[in-house]
DNA sequence: AATTCTATTTCACATGATGTCACATTACAA
DNA sequence: TTGTAATGTGACATCATGTGAAATAGAATT
């Protein structure tokens, strides 16, 4: 260790100056940790500044220093989110293979994933009409996704594997659909059925964009039909 | 007119005690009036009781002899809405005669309702989380959709219209989609396109319920399908 | 260890919207 | 016209928000 100090040790693990483990750091992650265990059993409209910092153990002021207001606790929220469910949907957007193959996969990746952060998903989804500016992340984010859906289905039109129609407001419609069907079922606790709800993804999508014979063959080794009624 | 006095025939028009053009129920509808006109071309988050009511040229306290709050105003728009929604769209849920062509009336009706009413949508969709009581307003709204639907498709299953499968889980797919595509194309100026977003709709509802024949058949008389990409 | 400088936290306050009250005013039936 | 209930108003208490100055704690330097 010679002459080096400790704290240079620490301080110069990431080059550039931005020190590791610095203080505000670890106080925004706990703020971050609150707000994430309070939205987890209250809705969004139940968060006060008071409640979260109080929750975090700091007082109320301090939370101006980290976040300009609640709205952007949301959005940094949001991008976590974002990140995490763009890298599990990439098998269709970008892989090879047979799409609808793909297309399952990514789908199934997105429930499960949406079914670990769903209060996360609800609570922007609750918050973003209130401020215009994590409105309109919240809107940037679904709008990325048509971006990439439409793509997709244009490339596979071109390929001859869809059939052709006007990509982009099909693309739109099963995206709401996905986002806020998994805002019903997984927003809050208790948190509805997995597979009732992926099967139903599945259904929309695959019919639309593939036909029933694809959407036969996916389903085969799915289980029977449910006649059973669940109000 | 002999005996009988002016403000009698007024007000017993409607009998029952009811009486017909009293004055607050006039200021009640100024008040319901000024407010269509404020979201019309504000979001909600902007509305404020004041706002409202400066608009409406009445006094600010005087808004909480009519509503409770804002939200309990929103309920009153969301309720006119629903009797309305509910009326154009009887065809597929209770007509008579081929299935395809009863939903693609139903769904054409929707459409041209909710492209009219579009901020009334969206307003109270965004109020929504706001509120406990506003809230389970909307997702009662929404589920009556649910329970109609699914009801819908196991009659037509039981009839062999549609292939078996899990209806209400595609049901609340297909609903979560038809809502917030909507309020995402109409619920904002400028509006989006009638045309491309019925047609969507129309896309994923008929090839998911009545496969991807059925859908060409229907969309013979349709436009050639769009390749002209728009952002 | 003492010192200095800065990052972090707190306290006290101003603001803005809400909802409620007692009271003024108006509408309307007799 | 007049009395009473219905309607409208102003003043107030409350609550969460966001801000700035002051206090404290942390880290680097000597």
């Amino acid at each position: 260790m010679s002459k080096t100090k400790r704290s240079e040790i620490r301080r110069r693990t990431r080059p550039g100056g931005q020190a590791e483990p610095r203080k505000s750091e670890r106080t925004r992650q706990l703020i971050l940790d609150a707000s994430l265990k309070f939205l987890w059993t209250h809705p969004f409209r139940d968060l006060t500044v008071g409640e979260l910092m109080s929750l975090a153990g700091i007082s109320r002021s301090a939370f101006y220093h980290y976040f300009q207001d609640l709205h952007e606790l949301m959005e940094a929220l949001l991008h976590a989110f974002e990140e995490e469910v763009f890298d599990v949907t990439a098998p269709w957007f970008s892989g090879e293979g047979d799409p609808i193959s793909l297309l399952m996969e990514s789908l199934e990746n997105m429930v499960q994933v949406c079914y670990q952060r769903g209060p996360i998903l609800r609570a922007v989804s609750d918050a973003a009409p209130m401020d215009e500016r994590l409105e309109k992340a919240w809107t940037r984010f679904v709008e990325d996704f048509d971006d990439a859906v439409t793509l997709r289905i244009e490339q596979q039109q071109a390929a001859g594997l869809i059939k052709p129609f006007d990509a982009r407001p099909v693309a739109m419609a099963l995206n709401r659909m996905d986002a806020y069907l998994i805002i019903h079922h997984f927003g809050r606790r208790p948190r509805g059925n997995r597979e009732s709800a992926l099967d139903a993804i599945l259904r929309v999508w695959i019919s639309t964009l593939y036909g029933e014979k694809a959407l036969a063959n996916c389903l085969s080794r799915s289980k029977a039909p449910t006649t059973a009624k669940k109000k």
